[in-house]
DNA sequence: AGCCCTCGTGTAAACGATTTCAGATGCATC
DNA sequence: GATGCATCTGAAATCGTTTACACGAGGGCT
């Protein structure tokens, strides 16, 4: 073991004697038994709502290339909703891993994450509502990012600008609303807020979409809290022959690949998620050191396509990734 | 331990109290030592070239589908084309996981790959060239999938078909390039073959592109080896104004999402690569029970697209995911 | 020369579960 | 009433490492 594990209270002679014992021998550690006697598993553990869709693939890319560079594993768990699932999950790891990282973006579950969060593992959240609770928590700025786009779409002379919501248990969601809300009452005093319920999926941006189209006073911009429902209203005005943007602007959350190939090519907001996944593996990996920047929210970059535009142009082309 | 674990040589009264006091005490078990005397992990391992895109997202949740019904935990590992790392994640997994699922579309590592798969657990090969090694190994028809698009481009009268093909060293990617000359000489006898290079990135189909639109005689159609690059190729065409499908037909391969939004919309072929993945799992729970069905490959399904039409018709939008 | 300290190596305890094995208890049978 | 058998429980071995500890040899110092 001080041989192959390159301890230093071992002559040269013997550790290449050893080494070549085990090369020969084909050897390979068991992996629960160094566990076991070590306590460290070089694990990480990840445990997320779902792993459907970008967002998850890019985040998990990010967690995975910081846990390659520090020659960490990674489990990774999802728990699809089911919160049994996601306690059962979050016990499970005892044994397993050295750490976890932990999505969870429902707001009404406070009381039983710091249930189920086991106490003597350092834990990272990822855009997680779970205040005063201690845990480094790594978040995106929704609500900064909000307020910017509506002064974007402010600058651009909208005063009219309804908001389509994301499910009301998500905190995310939730963020965003309370970012355009703050930034309306700010820059647009006297103008009433327009808020249409949604629920993130396409289909609720079209029947939002639908709904703006009928009514008799139509806004001059929809800000949707994320993309899919910004395509699906767009969707929805193209049927009904409103023009975008002349007719109205539109703008949406997320930068989903998508939003650059539409027509007019979407103005949205992007974050980085691989940076996010990135952010919070080093943050567990230094976990103890306290290195400040590990609780600084990740800020968004506002996309600016046509469908914002003040006048009526080419569309646009994005760079190839 | 009898107790908890459901046992049944003890009696009803005893085991309420055993369950009782593990309550008390939050007691949970501790994996690695559990692991350790049982010689189960409960943990299956994913070993892959990436994480990066649509393909590998898709194909860890369907294998995470399946895992999680039989609640196994998965451990991820990518090695991002270094055989080296490759090999450590191999090794590293005794001890750590009672399967293996490994993917490693590289045609050149056979000798490499049967050197350091453990031989003591069971493994199932994804999408990868290993032939004769007595390994259950599940794959996409590759060569039919490209025999199909072949077929479908020449029964809409194409004659002249250019292919664009991936990495020299990707299985896949030779696998439809060998589909396309087996079709093109069953098909088109005496029509000589038109291959371009390619590797699978968007630029480089906007390289071919940029060939084919220089080149004196233009094929009827061109067939790229995956989407990117048939996107590539298409916003080739449209900077040398040769319109898509009037001037020249075009398909791909993947049927990623841009495929359905882009202008024409592209015709694709289609794999369910989530189901791969959970076929590929399931295959691994059930090894050694030799359901003969395992090993079937996957077909892939011809998505018809504006991009092939022989008519120039209206646009097509798919219906919302 | 004797002493102490350092360095390297062999031995054994610990890690926390599962599982085998040996008793103990209770019941039925002869 | 003794024997046998089934059932449950307690003790101990086991899994494969790491690490603490003890021991012996060698070198520098007084």
């Amino acid at each position: 073991s001080r041989a192959l594990n390159g301890h230093d209270n071992v002559t040269e002679a013997v550790r290449a004697a050893v080494l070549k014992a085990a090369n020969d021998l084909r050897y390979t550690p068991h992996a629960a038994a160094r566990s076991l006697s070590s306590k460290r598993t070089n694990t990480i553990g990840v445990v997320l709502p779902d792993l459907y869709g970008e967002f998850f693939s890019e985040l998990v890319r990010g967690i995975d290339q910081v846990a390659r560079e520090h020659g960490k594993y990674l489990l990774v768990s999802s728990y699809h909703g089911h919160p049994e699932e996601q306690g059962a999950a979050l016990r499970a790891m005892r044994g397993r891993v050295d750490g976890l990282l932990v999505m969870s973006p429902y707001v009404h579950e406070s009381g039983f994450l710091t249930e189920n969060l086991p106490s003597s593992l350092p834990v990272v959240l990822i855009n997680t509502h779970l205040p005063d609770s201690g845990y480094l928590s790594l978040r995106i700025d929704n609500h900064g990012a909000a307020v910017q786009m509506v002064r974007h779409l402010v600058s651009h002379g909208h005063k009219r600008i309804a908001f389509i919501t994301g499910p009301e248990d998500n905190f995310d969601a939730r963020e965003r609303l309370r970012g355009y809300r703050d930034a309306l009452a700010e820059l647009l005093p006297g103008v009433k807020e327009w808020v249409i319920p949604g629920d993130f999926g396409e289909s609720s941006g079209h029947e939002a979409g639908v709904a703006i189209a009928k009514a008799k006073a139509r806004p001059d911009a929809v800000f949707a809290a994320n993309d899919m429902m910004a395509l699906g209203c767009l969707f929805a005005f193209n049927q009904a022959s409103i023009r975008v943007p002349q007719d109205i602007a539109l703008a949406g959350f997320d930068d989903i690949p998508l939003a650059r190939y539409v027509h007019p090519p979407l103005t949205t907001m992007r974050v980085n998620i691989s940076d996010l996944g990135a952010r919070a593996a080093r943050a567990l990996i230094d976990a103890g050191s306290e290195s400040p920047n590990h609780n600084a929210p990740i800020v968004a970059k506002l996309i600016e396509r046509a469908s914002s535009e003040t006048g009526a142009r080419s569309s646009e082309r994005g760079d190839s990734s």
